[in-house]
DNA sequence: TAGGCCATCTGGTCCT
DNA sequence: AGGACCAGATGGCCTA
């Protein structure tokens, strides 16, 4: 791209710069035109000064430029190492998820959301087998705290997914799992609205249940 | 060819 | 001051 920099004027007569800085290797604005280079010679002691005085000013504003660009690509850099980040964290994501047939890789929207509806998923599995088994033996249920109360589950009675039968009846979750607007099936973050969120897993994760 | 997705650059803002 | 984070802009690639 390089628009920023591009205004760098490097044949004007004043820019005598010579650039030698070392921490700008990857800089293409080392070629300053020298002085000598506009073929007219200096008239007074006056003018000299003068023109010394505006080179000293180029001088300046050219190694101005130069931290700037050199921090700016500085900067460019470290960017594009957290993207880089981010794009890795989002693969180990998406490599905990369940696999799709046709191996497509999902986007990273997509894995996202995927992700959310999973996490809500199984957290309504674990909430489901502990309710049977506190039902089953009369005793305590044993509660994976933090996952088996991940939300008040959307009601999947009313759309086509085949989810265990029992997860309707979900009102048991503590209250700061509904009241939590990050919580899954308690607001959803993502546009969906909840039964979507179900529909959105099933089709994301098809034959998972 | 339009639209979606992505990588990168960039300037602004906040934090340490 | 410098780094992290963020959002907007831009251009490339791919697909329907």
């Amino acid at each position: 791209m390089e628009t920023v920099f591009s205004d760098m004027d490097t044949s004007s007569c004043d820019y005598s710069f010579t650039h030698t800085d070392d921490e700008d290797s990857g800089s293409s604005l080392h070629s300053a035109s020298p002085a000598s280079s506009c073929g007219k010679p200096p008239a007074s002691p006056a003018e000299l000064q003068q023109k010394k005085r505006r080179r000293g000013r180029a001088r300046n504003e050219a190694t101005v430029h130069v931290v700037k660009k050199n921090r700016r690509m500085k900067a460019n850099d470290r960017e594009r190492n957290r993207m880089h980040n981010l794009n890795d964290a989002l693969d180990a994501l998406r490599s905990v998820l369940p696999a799709f047939p046709d191996d497509t890789k999902l986007t990273k929207i997509e894995t996202l959301r995927f992700a959310h509806n999973y996490i809500w998923a199984l957290s309504e599995t674990i909430r489901i087998a502990d309710q049977r088994q506190s039902k089953s033996r009369d005793a305590p249920p044993l509660l994976l705290a933090g996952l088996s109360c991940m939300g008040d589950a959307p009601s999947p009675g009313g759309d086509s997914c085949s989810w265990p039968s029992g997860a309707s009846s979900s009102s048991s979750s503590p209250s700061y799992c509904n009241s939590d607007p990050g919580s899954p099936a308690a607001m959803d973050d993502f546009g969906y609205l909840q039964t979507d969120v179900v529909y959105s897993y099933h089709n994301f994760a098809p034959g998972i249940y």
